[in-house]
DNA sequence: CATGAATGAGGCTTCATTCAT
DNA sequence: AATGAATGAAGCCTCATTCAT
């Protein structure tokens, strides 16, 4: 597999990582911050304030109200996020290649921007916006991708096609999302350094991916060696 | 597989279908149903005492705070729901019979009770608490249970050895939960009289287990036949 | 003209006098007296709950808002006006007797109660809830009232009948209301004890309902002696 | 009577009609349509600069602060419309005449500029400020124009001496100011073609005048014909 | 002159919790 | 046990005004 798919990055990302200059930048990095410390709901907005280091007035110049920091939080990564899926689905190589570059980018946001993905994760899920028709629309976005992937994959014999690929779908995403929430709740804690990390994550991918295509009962790598 | 197993439920369910007239358990009752429906943080304690049709000022004498209800309702349910998954590990059959069992034993329980399941899987996941050390070794009990489970099935050569039961444990529940998540958020809508829908959970929780053993490249289910 | 006319008061008032237990009734005289001293924008809530002696949570036990007390004070004081004004335009006498009466009422509302005239005058008729439907409507019933006076002496003669009613009436509320304004905002003060304010108020009713009814190009009152 | 005097107008309106190229006008009429909409506590200043169609910061060049506006308002519309009545006051014809032109002037300056007079009507009587000496004092000089020629015509024998021209005075300003408020408020609205609009008010004033100096059981201009 | 980003005092409102009855 | 009146901390938001550019 590619290495150069496993690294696959929100497409901002960058950018984030420095000092901004511009006040609607730092108030929604500050809002990140703050709510994956003290969730949305124990986030107070003169807390984004004082993080951004600006006056809270401000904040209401950039935004309408609390609510919207979050939804722009979401709508902004997300659909970078989103992006980054989709190439991957459309890229060459085998499904397992694929899923496990999806996996990785997944994994691999958590381990670079893990506030990022905390209030992916725990917050804006959780907001009552989550139900509401553009949201939902927006993660079904992701599943429609990894649904396609799944498709076109049993369409071509890759994945047996006596299984809905709406319910495989909905378990490889889930199987993912509680290895991440288990990371981001500190469930499994990992340490190590930058490379023992890396390394720790892709195996994680590998093993999802594993145990998603081959089964707890499928010949063991082992084996296949 | 017995059937028995698939219908195992939470072990105070037949108390809490009838009305109860102690003032306690209305509270309860009560709090469930508006969590459900408008989340934590968005219910208010007069909203509880309201649903329940007692003055709010009671729900003080049951309990300590707001958050009270909602620890509550976790602790007497979820160590009900504990106990059944022990029960299941602990009952003899193969691993899948066991694992459909506890699939199954999830799904029904979101079947009878989706408000109980609701407010379990949105909102007392997504409590503060939940990163509290009580709950999370209440949450961290039934990751222990699975992964017991396949710990056990994996020492038997019933499983793979190669994978580590922890991640496993993550992927299987982690599939499950979105899986219920879905049907809770009316992701996936089914219908139909209650021996179709009983007839859709079961066959989803076959299938879950499905892929998770056999994989989503293993031999399809007919080819095996 | 019956001197028992002339006291004719809002329904309520004796009991608006005494100090209240009731709270809610002690938020409405409280406000009363905000309003009529700092004006309706000017008055903060807490200033309504410390002169009522309460906490300011407790306003919103009663009150929805800051809006709903205003409104309340309209609703609640104006009907009382409204009936007396009915009583007085039903009551046997003389189209000028009921002129009188009523504008005797009006001033001596005043003179009893300036605040109530006060918030009545320059609060609620320019809030915004004056241009709503229900508000108007209820402006509109004095204008009924008077106009339904002066269209029943018109049709008996007692009233010259080359004169739109509507615009009679309006001349004459309208004079009334400059001449109370007049009062409230101190441009005409007077001083005096208790029977020289009584008479002078009196007296002022009589010079309006004079003009209105003879013209300043009338017949004086002396010529007419 | 001389039509030339029902048709005399606010001084500046000429100007006012034209599209502004000095900020500060601009900054006014504007002011004027945004007061006249949502009244000046729901007005804010950004509103007015965008209505102006400049940045709101460049208000602050011109006035103090936002309550400098409205009474600049009121001091140069005021103040000509005061020069105007004073004109009236001063010419030559019956008191009658001077009523009527005086009526018309101030509904026909509602009938051309109703946003002013909105404002002038509606927001300036009533601002904090009207209870404030220079304002009082404006105001005050309508009342004194008024009651001189009241005073003067009574001395000349043409209206009856018994009655204090000051109330007199507050009954005629009372009484047309409620006419025009009527129609600000919508109450009583009128149609037609731009005649046909000028007969109905000018006949409006010519009604109250005939109120004020016949009376309503004054003979009738029909049998006085 | 002109802009609009930035400030922050001030007010309204919510709602968990207490307590007298 | 039961009620709901009463409390007040806490937080969201508005908007007039300032100021750097």
């Amino acid at each position: 597999m590619p290495r150069s798919q496993l690294t696959v990055e929100l497409p901002a990302e960058e950018e984030v990582a420095l000092p901004r200059s511009d006040k609607r930048g730092r108030i929604l990095d500050a809002a990140v911050a703050v709510f994956a410390t003290h969730g949305y709901h124990g986030s107070r907005v003169s807390d984004i304030a004082r993080e951004a280091g600006i006056a809270y007035g401000l904040v209401y110049h950039y935004f309408r109200n609390k609510e919207e920091i979050l939804s722009t939080i979401f709508e902004e990564r997300w659909s970078g996020f989103l992006e980054a899926v989709e190439a991957i689905r459309k890229s060459p190589g085998t499904v397992e290649d694929r899923l496990v570059s999806m996996s990785a980018l997944m994994l691999n946001a958590y381990r670079l921007r893990p506030e990022w993905v905390k209030v992916l994760v725990l917050e804006i899920q959780r907001s009552s916006r989550f139900a509401e028709p553009g949201q939902i629309r927006a993660v079904g976005r992701l599943f429609e991708s990894v649904e396609e992937l799944l498709r076109e994959a049993q369409a071509q014999g890759e994945l047996r096609g006596d299984v809905d690929p709406r319910v495989a779908c909905t378990v490889f995403i889930g199987a993912l999302e509680l290895v991440i929430t288990s990371l981001v709740l500190g469930v499994t804690r990992i340490g190590g350094d930058e490379e023992a990390q890396r390394a720790y994550y892709l195996n994680v991918a590998k093993t999802v991916v594993e145990i998603f295509l081959k089964g707890m009962q499928g010949r063991s790598a082992r084996d296949r060696g």
